[in-house]
RNA sequence: GCCGGAUUAGCACAGGGGUAGUGCAGCGGUUUUGUAAACCGAAGGUCGCGGGUUCGAAUCCUGCAUCCGGCACCA
């Protein structure tokens, strides 16, 4: 007998051989029905699966939402790739685990046919269904590893073949089997999984999409063709899931930034930016609210170059780490006679910089450094070029040429921890000017490929490490966690994560405690003692890039800025043309009052200009007709406001938006 | 870069071997209007670019470009 520890505090007495669901039956019929899963000392496991001694065990409902929806997620999984092979016999298996909001499965398609497309979804779906209502018991077995290689050999299944001898000698390897008949489907898998199809919920999952993916996630390996779904506990939270994608849609920045003509994107600069008045109006607001932050924390703002002799990449070590992102140039004046190539193709190369870093290092390295010039905080509105794959680019949020907020601080050994502190501080107040109240800080560790010894990589990454300790933001609030290998080849890094208003993450600030390219470039100040040594460098940057940072903000809110932000803060428009002169005046109150106002005196009734200026998140509307034009007033109308409208007179306006649209920096 | 899909008027989309369609916007007119779409009219397109098949191609084939969804990449 095995002794069985519930939450409640009882213990029951098990004969071997008995498994949860035992015990959940034992307990009543309710429970036996609702048990998903077993948690056996902490770790989940098949509910059939029998107990192999004492144990503490919990029993696992749609209560317990997040192991439920990993089971789940992973069971929808595993009958994916079961429909997919019994609707298409030669395709071959591979991964197929649970993702943040559903699943996929990763297929090498039979000869002859292609990857899956779009259309196959439905079919998939349909005996995705079939399983389900066949309720097929899923079976754990233990098998032996060579065990396993045959069957999956004589399947053809390779993929499967290979990944099973690859698995860690103590782990058993386990195999579960859908279904009683001798057709049963066998899959190679680390489980746990629900004691049968039938406990999955039909109409909680959704065929979304086809991608495809590299074998093992390396791009020298077969490409796979993958099938992602989203599957929830039930229809009701799928639906909301979809609803959420929906309403992520409505707020792309690409259809945000077209219906409010604040920028664009074309083939002939394709990943660079054409910022339209609207769009840089932002943008404007941006950089002179980051230069009164910069300034006011004693940063000196530099512009450099942005053509250098590659040369200057060789030493700095991007030719050889970063060439790849690189544009180059010849240094040559290119032939203009009909006949010949228009580049010679022996001139010196220059190369439009990807990063300002070694350019900072050159600035500082004019003139002799004392340690007295130190911390010496060098900004630069930065803007880079960066080759990226054609595939990556992705509106503003991957472009290959953009401006970034960046900052190189040359300091002591003994300043990092307070330096990095002091820009824990400034990216916290940015962050909350911004409306992001909700950030994470992590730390990227060193990468495989990098330059500088061990012991300046310990160094640094204890350096970091130790100033967000002390900081206080080293904590679960703040979303802390060590990401080994993530670092540049450099330094390492601590990256801000921002939560946006439907509870994304993006990654945008970033301190990174480097050595190295002081070092290469030979920076160095003269110290107390007279004698030469390097500085510190600390890259940082709060907002990442210009161009991606505005496009979070679009997105976190939805095209509705806060007033200091929003490119077209107010419009008067009229009701009836003997409005007309009245409204312009109005207009050139708050014009002179520095407020952004447009005037809309078309031959349109009220109804459609409310409307226009409402989908174009105009915040402000001051309606003016006939009444207003006599009594000095104005209807004042906020967009999204529950209040329909206030009338107040036209100074009264002015002096109220002069105040609310002034940067949370300067109220 | 890799896999799949897409590209038709300023925007959103339909059509699918016989020569191009709807809605909105824009333009002209009527209407002077009170808080989320007034009415009428005329106009607007080398159907992404190149090559091929065909009597005839926006439509079929092919190459390229860009975009979209993923993969890989992301200092």
């Amino acid at each position: 007998m095995f002794k069985i520890a519930l939450p409640d505090g009882s213990v029951r007495e098990m004969p071997e051989g008995s498994t949860p669901a035992d015990v959940a039956a034992a307990i009543g019929p309710g429970l036996a029905k609702a048990a998903l899963a077993a948690r056996i000392d902490g770790e989940v496991r098949d509910i059939t699966r029998p107990f192999e001694g004492d144990a503490r065990l919990e029993l696992v409902t749609s209560r317990d939402e997040k192991d439920a929806l990993e089971l789940v997620r992973h069971d929808f999984a595993h009958i994916l790739a079961e429909a997919v092979q019994n609707l298409f016999p030669g395709t071959q298996i591979t991964f197929g685990p649970a993702t943040d909001d559903g699943f996929y499965y990763d297929f090498a398609p039979a000869p002859g046919r292609g990857p899956f497309t779009d259309e196959d979804l439905p079919v998939i779906e349909e005996e995705m269904r079939r399983i389900i209502a066949r309720d097929e018991p899923l079976i754990r077995e233990v098998w032996k590893r060579e065990d396993v290689r045959a069957l999956f050999e004589k399947q053809g299944e390779r993929f499967k073949a290979e990944w099973v001898m690859e698995l860690p000698e103590a782990e058993p390897i386990t195999m579960y089997r859908s279904g009683n008949a001798e057709t049963a489907w066998l899959d190679l898998c680390r489980g746990p999984h629900l004691a049968s199809t039938g406990k999955l919920d039909p109409q909680s999952f959704k065929l979304t999409r086809v991608s495809g993916a590299y074998w093992r996630g390396n791009p020298k390996n077969p490409m796979l063709s993958r099938i992602y779904g989203t599957a929830w506990l039930n229809k009701k939270q799928l639906d909301a899931h979809l609803v959420r994608l929906e309403e992520a849609a409505k707020r792309d920045h690409r259809k945000i930034g077209q219906e409010m003509d604040l920028f664009h994107l074309q083939a002939e600069a394709h990943g660079s930016v054409f910022w339209h008045a609207h769009g840089f109006l932002i943008w404007r607001e941006l950089e002179a609210y980051m230069r009164r932050r910069i300034d006011a924390a004693g940063y000196r703002e530099i512009k450099t170059p942005q053509l250098m002799d590659a040369r200057q990449w060789e030493r700095s070590g991007h030719w050889g780490k970063y060439r790849e992102n690189m544009f180059v140039v010849p240094d040559e004046i290119p032939n203009t006679e009909e006949e010949g190539p228009i580049v010679s193709g022996d001139a010196n190369l220059m190369a439009l910089k990807p990063m300002n870093c070694p350019a900072h290092i050159l600035v500082f390295n004019q003139g002799i450094k004392s340690y007295r010039d130190l911390p010496l905080r060098l900004y630069e509105n930065g803007s880079c070029h960066r080759n990226e794959p054609h595939g990556a680019l992705h509106g503003l949020m991957r472009v290959r040429q953009f401006t970034q907020d960046d900052a190189h601080i040359f300091c002591t050994e003994e300043q990092i921890v307070q330096e990095v502190r002091d820009f824990c501080a400034l990216a916290d107040r940015v962050y909350k000017d911004l409306g992001f109240d909700c950030y994470g800080i992590k730390l990227a560790l060193r990468p495989d490929q990098r330059f500088g010894s061990d012991a300046d990589w310990d160094k640094a990454e204890s350096e970091l490490r130790d100033a967000v300790v002390t900081a206080g933001m080293a904590t679960e609030e703040f979303g802390w966690e060590e990401l080994p290998g993530e670092g540049a080849f450099y330094a390492p890094k601590l990256e801000w994560h921002l939560t946006d208003a439907i509870g994304r993450t993006w990654q945008v600030g970033t301190i990174q405690s480097d050595r190295v390219l002081p070092d290469r470039l030979d920076a160095n100040y003269i110290g107390e003692d007279g004698a030469k040594h390097r500085p510190i460098m600390l890259h940082r940057a709060i907002f990442g890039s210009y161009e991606r940072f505005i496009g979070i903000l679009i997105e976190h809110y939805a095209g509705k800025f806060p007033l200091w932000l929003a490119p077209v803060q107010a419009v008067v428009a009229t009701i009836v043309s003997d409005a007309d002169d009245y409204a312009r005046q109005v207009a050139a109150k708050l014009a002179a009052a520095g407020i952004r106002v447009d005037i809309d005196l078309r031959n349109e009734k009220i109804n459609y200009k409310v409307r226009e200026h409402s989908l174009a998140k105009v915040p402000l509307l001051l309606v003016v007709g006939k009444r207003e034009a006599e009594e000095g007033t104005v209807a004042l109308r906020r967009l999204s406001s529950e209040e329909r409208q206030v009338v107040m007179s036209a100074d009264e306006a002015v002096a109220m938006m002069r105040g609310e649209a002034v940067p949370p920096d300067l109220r």
